[in-house]
DNA sequence: ATAATATCGGTATTACAATATCGAAAGGTG
DNA sequence: CACCTTTCGATATTGTAATACCGATATTAT
């Protein structure tokens, strides 16, 4: 398998989504260059994110065959495989996030919840328990968790962050507004709903 | 105003975050450099970011003040002038967002919800109802509403979107993992949850 | 007062992703 | 059966954002 860009990685699902919607309308082929016109990129782009994750090559005036080019997805992005995650921080966000489903179908699992909140330790969300946070080392550890999603104030981030480190966690997915400082051997990925606000506030402003 | 690119933009929530921190703990001046040492980020790259929105400039030896910097941030952002946004597709995604209070400090007002499942319409979530999505067009353009958060399945996507073409809405916020046609006046961002995640396994799977 | 140092802003340069161009191959059309 | 169209993959080229470099300036230290 190939190398690709994090921007390529980010289309992937992209075209997961388009294929299996083609799928379930009983379409079996389709071309670079129709994947391109849906998804308003450029059809050379496509190709080449094809290619990269693809096992057979598509033919001219054919196109690609949906069923194989899904499974190779599937199989790139490894969503048949079961990622154990913990939610930590059960405020606003985190309960949002516990309460959301929709990522089950890319073999997400979120096992429980952590908090220091006496009130809702105990509690459970969406049939997922929150436990008290000093227990984060034991779960981890024992649960054979993945990736620990960071939903908690950006002050205590770091805190949190540092006693992860002496787990067997793997990756984090931090919602916090800091960027943290991880060993090298644990990947960090930022999210920021902020991020996006500010891209979309600047466009709001352009037409008043 | 100097334009910057959305990378730029997407850089300024940290920018604030890490600022009001500062401000917080006393902090009354900062240097581009340790801004970027904190946020591990290219000092040059600071720089820029903060001369495209300062209003002053910063000084040798001393950097740039604390307050004036989040006073600049903020009236860039906009955070002080209320956007009006509603969430269209109740679900559990949409019922997570509706929860989540976390951007009201970004002047994110999440006005109601919308939803074709009977009996979900006339519930509320988080003080916030949930009409019936017939209502769409009635409330939006008189209760001046910006921004509209989809979070909806993929396939009825785009036939809301074309609803939303016939109202006064101004920037669509698409969760559904397809990429909408919209009016060339109307402003789309695309977040994928994801796209994220895809990212995130791929550095799963290098350590395994 | 003078030297050392940290930080600034502006101007290259580099790195990387997106796009344009091209010849070849497969299928359809007159 | 020759020709046109669509699509392919490979190889430039372009465009944009990140980074490195450089001279200038302000503060601190000697």
């Amino acid at each position: 398998m190939k190398k690709i860009s994090k921007q390529a990685m980010a289309r992937l699902p992209y075209y997961l989504s388009y294929l299996k919607d083609k799928k379930s309308k009983g379409i079996d082929f389709v071309s670079a260059s129709s994947i391109a016109r849906d998804l308003k990129l450029n059809d050379v782009q496509v190709r080449k994110d094809l290619n990269s994750i693809a096992t057979n090559h598509g033919s001219p005036h054919v196109g690609h065959n949906v069923k194989n080019l899904i499974k190779d997805l599937e199989s790139y992005i490894d969503v048949n495989y079961e990622k154990r995650a913990v939610i930590i921080g059960t405020g606003s966000l985190g309960k949002a996030l516990m309460s959301y489903d929709g990522l089950d179908s890319y073999g997400l699992n979120i096992v429980c919840g952590f908090d220091v909140n006496k009130n809702l330790i105990g509690s459970s969300i969406n049939d997922r328990p929150i436990y008290d946070i000093k227990r984060l080392k034991e779960v981890i550890d024992n649960q054979n968790i993945d990736i620990a999603i960071l939903t908690l104030p950006a002050y205590v981030a770091q805190d949190v962050c540092d006693i992860l480190m002496e787990t067997k966690i793997k990756a984090i997915w931090n919602y916090a507004p800091v960027k943290l400082r991880v060993k090298d051997d644990v990947y960090l990925h930022n999210e920021n709903l902020a991020s996006s606000l500010t891209i979309i506030y600047k466009h709001l402003k352009k037409e008043d």
